[in-house]
DNA sequence: CCTGGCTCTCAGGCTGCTCTAAGGTTTGAC
DNA sequence: GTCAAACCTTAGAGCAGCCTGAGAGCCAGG
């Protein structure tokens, strides 16, 4: 570790800017604030942090919008605050673009596990979305936002593909109905989570895959779905 | 990854060159600047870079002057900075040269991605840079800024044009109108993203293409746009 | 100052995807 | 073997997302 980790700290309320500060700059980081959405963009552009702490909350332009336009130009590690706790597991949406979210309050020592837990995650070199991956005899490619059976192209909607991808993301992990409404559905679906069965019946259907004998999206009974790592 | 890729930014504004530098260089590029037209023709010459960035405001001679002296003993990839206030005949008549160009303000991201999408980009017939790229019946010269289909040409406007020019750069790869808007319009552009819509019909338009049925531009649900590939 | 061309906003119409609801099927416990 | 819970499937109404046309603003050139 030569050159010191870079932290943006964005929260309006002056308190926690100042506990965060304190906290994170014990680990030996370098901590810069921002007390609002735009001066967090115009802070972010100028000094390249490595991770952002980004309340959801904030005067003028709110977090979201402040993530998606830091996310035009950088690749830093966001981690999202929020207060309201019923909000929370879908405030993790990857749709969003965030790594991480905490729920306020949240304890200092927390975040700090947090974000070293983030720098230890190996990146994926850049915004450099990888072509096509390959599982088994399905391709996937994201940029193309095409899927590939044996060569063969296969047409799924937008959600479908989606909810595709979510699951391919991470082979094996299972995941839960609410994870995957959530991350592919967005933050503030409503509705019953057996929607999800609905989609993934007809993504089913168009890869030729059996529900009572899968190839790629396996039922874990009780607990949600997983798409099958390669054997 | 043998010999590292050189980039040649040019640019008055040291801030934005730093930045420049800073991003560039993560991507393992090897960064040299300059601050005047003159020197940036000077460096050009002596460091024969792959990539040239150029801001198109330059004290002393401008950019697309630099652009034409480098032409005379480069064909490095050149990508020109404009501002969106320019006039765009003038950008129309005099872009001819440059391989790509991105509106101010740009996010240093989308640099990235650009430069990244030129060095994918198959160099067509060495010391001769190309006349136009064909996709199918659609001849785009990026130089001339002319389209012409099935050798007639077709008179686009420039945004439209330069519509077409981001979407063909990267045949395939779905752009989303946020994108679009991003690397067309410059990122602090505000209003409906449905804007893309518009202009993308008149293109379509314009090239004879059907929306329900296209040859060139497809619309991908839920996600935007993109080129299609030759088959 | 007028004219023409381009950009952008707005609203209506259409297509096809999404979601709901209900019934059928499998799984696992007893 | 029986039952309930969990899961899968189907079908259709509603609506989101997309396309297009019309027109108001804006700028450049005459």
């Amino acid at each position: 570790m030569t050159v010191p980790i870079r932290v943006l700290a964005v929260d309006d309320e002056e308190p926690i800017l100042a506990l965060v500060r304190g906290y994170l700059e014990r680990e030996g980081w370098q901590v810069v604030t921002a007390a609002s959405g735009l001066e967090a963009v115009e802070i972010a552009q100028a000094s390249a942090p490595d991770v952002v702490v980004l309340d959801v909350m904030l005067p003028g332009i709110d977090g979201f919008e402040v993530l998606r336009r830091i996310r035009a130009f950088s690749d830093a590690y966001v981690i999202l605050l929020t207060s309201r706790s019923e909000e929370m597991d879908r405030i993790v949406g990857l749709t969003a673009g965030a790594d991480d979210y905490l729920v306020k309050p949240f304890s200092p020592r927390e975040l700090v596990a947090r974000i070293r837990a983030l720098l230890r995650r190996p990146r994926t070199s850049m915004g450099d979305p990888q072509e096509a991956t390959l599982h088994g005899e399905l391709a996937i490619d994201q940029r193309r936002r095409t899927v590939t059976l044996r060569g063969v192209p296969v047409t799924l909607t937008g959600t479908e593909f989606n909810l595709l991808a979510m699951l391919v993301s991470e082979p094996g992990i299972v995941f839960s109905r609410q994870q995957l409404l959530d991350r592919v559905w967005g933050i503030d679906f409503v509705g019953d989570e057996h929607l999800v069965d609905v989609h993934l019946g007809n993504l089913r259907r168009k890869l030729g895959d059996d529900a009572t004998d899968p190839r790629f999206v396996e039922t874990v009974r009780g607990a949600g779905f997983r798409f099958r790592e390669d054997p």
